[in-house]
Parts: C-alpha cells; structure tokens; sequence
RNA sequence: GGUCGAUUCGUCUAACGGUUAGGACGAGAGAUUCUCAAUCUCUAAAUAGGAGUUCGAUUCUCCUAUCGACUACCA
C-alpha cells in the first residue's frame, strides 16, 4: 500500500532565504508533484533569539516568484494547520512529557553557565565535552533525582531542559534515498536537548518529528547538513513508536562558493558579483543583498539553473520548463557531492529564456525604460524592435541599449566605426545610395535590400564599405542586426534624414 | 580532535564492470554576415593517489590524501 507524498519545505524565519535554501524547495516541490503529492510549507520558528522581521513574508514571496506554488502552510492553511511551529508550542510538552514516561527522555537541570564550564575543561585537557550516557549519570537530571525531587526544583523555578536519552553502544541503520546505507553506532552521538527553558519551545529536533508525524509527511528532503542528526531522527520515531510511517529521507548536496572553500553562505553573494538571494533582501541591520529578480533574471531561467544544480536527468537536455522538471526529476538522480554554483551558466540559461520569451511580453519590459529616456512608443512598434535584437540580449536591461537608436537618431558618432568607414570616398557613394533609396515608396528588407546589392555590384562600389557606412549614419555605430531592418523600422523618411544629417555631422 | 559524507575536463555533469570517457558553460580557432552579437564547425581540457577483487575497473572493497558537513537550551 502506497502512502500518498507529502512533502514540506521548513525554512526557518531567520533571514533571506538563500539559493541553497531555494532549491531543497524547489526539489520538494517537484517530487511531490512528478508523484501527484502535495507540497508543504512549514515555517519553523522555534528559536525565538533568531527570529527575524520580514524574512516569512519573503520566503513566501520568492517561492511565489519561482514559480512553486505550495498546497498547505502559513499563507493557504490546510488540514494540519498551523503550519508556524510557535503557534503550535502548545502540542511539544505533551510529546516530551511521552519521551520522559517511557524512559526515553530526561529532565536536565545544568545551567548554561555550568555546561560553558564543562566544555572549556575538556577543551583545556583536549577533549571535547559531550553530554551523553558517560556523563549524564553524574549531572544534575531526572534520571537520578526522585521523582519528588523533580517536581519540586520544577515547581520552584529551577531552569530545566529535555535531553533526549541515546542509547549506549548500538548501531543505528538508516537509509538515505540519496546516499544509500548508513551505520552509525550511538556511542558517538550526545544527548541532545529537546525542549528549550528559554523559550518554552522544542528544539528543531522535537518540533520536526512531531510535526513530521502529524502533517504526514512521507518524504524527508533537506540538506546534507541535516546527515549527522538522521541517526537522532531514527532513534526518536522509534521512542515515539512511529516506525512505520517514518518519512523517507534524502539529503540534498551543498551549494559551494564560485571560488574558495566551503559552502555557500549568504555572505558571499555579491562579493563575486552574483547575488545568492532570488529577491533582493535588506537585512534588520540595514545591509542590502541583491537579488535574482532585481539584477534582471527571469523566473524560469533562475529556475531551470538551479534544478541543474545537483541534479541531471541523465539525457542532454538542458533547457526545462518547471512542467517538463516535475515530469523528469527522480531523486535517484541527484548527485551525492557538493556542487560550485556557476554565475556563467547562469547568465547563460537567462539569455535563452531572453531568446524564448514572447515580444510582447519583452516589450513591457522596454517601453517604461523608452520612456524614461523620453521615447513614447505604441507596444507594437516596441515588439518588433525587440524581435530585431533579442538573441543578443542577456537580461531585459539590456534591450534599451540595444533597440534606443531605432527610436532616437544617433547623436555622437563611435570614433573607432568613423575612422574605419567614413572615408570621402564612401560618403560620396552614401550620398548616391541616399538617391537611390529616395526612389523607392518605402523600404523594406525584402525588396529594398536586394534592389540596393544589385546597385552597389551595378555600380561596383564596395558592398562592406558602403553598408557600414550607412550603419554609421543611421546607428552611429557598426554594430546590430541587419541595417535593411532597421531602415524599414524607423522608414525611408527617418533614413534620409539621418544619412543628412550624419553627412552634415561629420563633414 | 571526533563522527559522518563526498571526490570524472577550470565549472555543472553523463557513462549504474567492457565507450576513442559523452554533453553543457567558459576558453581558443575557423566558417558565415553589411557590422556586432547570435549561429555552425573544430580544438584544448578530467576519472585525486595507492593497493586489491575481476578476463576486464570511472564504476566494487580497503588504505591514504583532499574537500565538506556536523559536533549549541541554532536551524
């Protein structure tokens, strides 16, 4: 009997989330979707020292902008609601209170001062402190108070914490979907804290497995820093008697920096030039990151980078809309090590979905900044602009620069392009050809262009000279698309002045 | 330090015991064009090292090296 895929993403509200962040998102999401399962959103805001303003409302704008649509959580609600873990501290105790009944946890009464203490000892004998069954029986805990005794110091006031109590010596075997068989034997692994004094809330360890539990969630798929704590994960489904609807797990590979060492942290965005965040995020402390969004990156390319980052489908294709992702993605195929995130590719995946996107659409991109320049124009006229240029176009900034001379004549003329072409004797056949086009009704690439090469090889003028010389006149610069598109966009009355015009700059 | 994980061109990756080790980005060269891009063609570029297992190892095992994660009343 298969249970139905369920599947959540757990940001923690602690910042921006970063393009880590986004793809262990975006993978959720397209396995639960390629399986017909449903896509969580989870807010896990157990740490209330961390908590930051603003970063939930932007986590759910970025997924939004990606394009992941969630079926339950914070914003939609569902059947496991609530989906924020500090509207839900009310259900933790009860289930840390089940792992003390059955043996499995303990109340802890060390002070953080006290435990500082401990680890700076062993750190000083170069060791390293860990709270497990060596020294747990030697410590301050329910597990050799009376049970009198530990009502009492909890009645008083005295600052307790519930540790989970790992077992001695015991090999622990799990399986990752992802990295196949681990073993781990107990013995290296500490009693971790499930239940904070401070704040009255679950550690991250409780509140996922619970939660984990309740939402009914069948697949697990985080990142590999999660890896050192699944034996932990294990060993509390298995305290919680939830063996048999354990999730699944997957661990996802690290982002790696461009250049250096170590993972991608949020800090190193736009020191290589790249931003690591999908929408530009200002930080409590005022400090800007840029964004994917922002810098000119559409959502799909952003998209189908990322889901290339770890994973590949074993064929050739790179170019993937999000449907053709969910029909492909199998976690069976993400790749086991970290991968270095590559802002080439990136600009590279853009440009293609540049090249794919609609006229119309590239227009609305081009007209507010036409405008900015002064230049009003009809969305028609901006589209076909486009359509002359958009191959060439990396980001939608870039369509100004690219198309402004078909709206506005040159007004300085490139020093290089002059120097090469504009000799008298070109200009002379300029003022020739400028005739000769005076003679047709309007002019088209189809029929003008051909008309005017047979002239140029009738008249045995230079065709590069003379075409290059027109291109300075009407674009001031040898470079774009075909010069008889561009004639015709701007027309025959537009051309002759300008070659007028370049003639009378430039004489 | 300990535990766990990873290791194919500069980068992302394919090849799940038998291939001239493939593709993409980037780089270089050429073709094309009225120019610049784009496009097309070509080139350089990798199995970390060492032992095994096997007729045969990129692929399986072990060791070494390197990298990474984790080692909080953070997630």
């Amino acid at each position: 009997m298969e249970r139905r895929v369920r599947v959540r993403f757990a940001p923690s509200p602690t910042g921006a989330l970063h393009i880590g962040g986004v793809r262990t998102a975006l993978y959720n999401y397209l396995f639960a979707r390629s399986h017909g399962g449903d896509f969580i959103l989870r807010i896990e805001d157990t740490d209330s020292q961390r908590f930051v303003p603003g970063a939930e409302a932007y986590i759910i704008e970025a997924l939004k902008w990606c394009g992941i649509k969630t079926d339950e959580g914070v914003e939609q609600g569902g059947p496991h609601a609530p989906y924020r873990q500090s509207e839900r501290k009310d259900i933790y105790l009860k289930y840390a209170q089940q792992l003390i009944d059955s043996g499995n946890a303990y109340y802890a009464f060390d002070s953080a001062e006290s435990l500082d203490a401990m680890r700076k000892d062993a750190e000083s004998k170069g060791q390293t402190f860990a709270y497990n069954y060596q020294v747990r029986n030697q410590l301050e805990t329910s597990l050799k108070l009376s049970a009198d005794e530990v009502k009492q110091r909890i009645a008083r006031g005295d600052q307790w914490v519930v540790r989970f109590k790992m077992p001695e010596n015991e090999n622990v075997e799990m399986d990752d979907i992802i990295r196949g068989h681990i073993t781990i034997n107990t013995s290296t692994l500490d009693d971790k804290v499930l239940y904070k004094s401070a704040d009255q809330l679950p550690t991250y360890h409780l509140a996922n497995i619970v939660d984990d539990h309740l939402m009914e969630i069948s697949h697990v798929i985080r990142g590999e820093e999660w890896l050192p704590s699944l034996p932990l994960h294990y060993l509390l489904y298995r305290a919680f008697g939830w063996t048999d609807t354990q999730p699944q797990f997957a661990h996802l590979p690290l982002l790696l920096k461009p250049q250096g060492q170590g993972k991608l942290s949020k800090r190193d965005g736009d020191k290589f030039g790249f931003p690591v965040f999908p929408l530009r995020w200002v930080a409590p402390d005022g400090e800007v990151s840029s964004g994917y969004r922002e810098d000119g990156y559409l959502p799909e390319a952003f998209i189908n980078m990322l889901a290339l980052l770890g994973w590949n489908p074993g064929t050739e294709q790179e170019i993937f809309s999000m449907d053709e992702l969910i029909a492909a993605f199998s976690l069976e195929k993400v790749s086991k090590a970290g991968a270095r995130f590559n802002p080439e590719k990136a600009k590279w995946f853009n440009a293609q979905y540049i090249r794919k996107c609609d006229d119309a659409k590239l227009a609305e991109y081009l007209i507010p900044m036409l405008a900015e320049k002064g230049v009003s124009t009809t969305p028609e006229r901006a589209a076909k602009a486009v359509s002359l240029i958009k191959e060439r176009a990396t980001f939608p900034k870039d369509l100004l620069p690219l198309t402004e001379y078909m709206f506005v004549a040159p007004s300085q003329y490139d020093e290089k392009s002059v120097a090469k072409f504009w000799k008298a004797e070109n200009v002379e056949n300029l003022k020739k050809l400028a005739a000769k086009l005076a003679e047709f009704d309007k002019i088209t690439a189809a029929e003008t262009e051909p008309a005017v090469h047979q002239w140029i090889m009738d008249n045995q003028m230079s065709m590069g000279q003379l075409m290059n010389t027109l291109r300075i006149a009407i674009l001031g610069i040898s470079q774009g698309p075909s010069i008889f598109d561009i004639c015709e966009f701007i027309g025959k009355d537009e051309t002759l002045k300008r070659i007028e015009k370049a003639i009378m700059a430039n004489a």
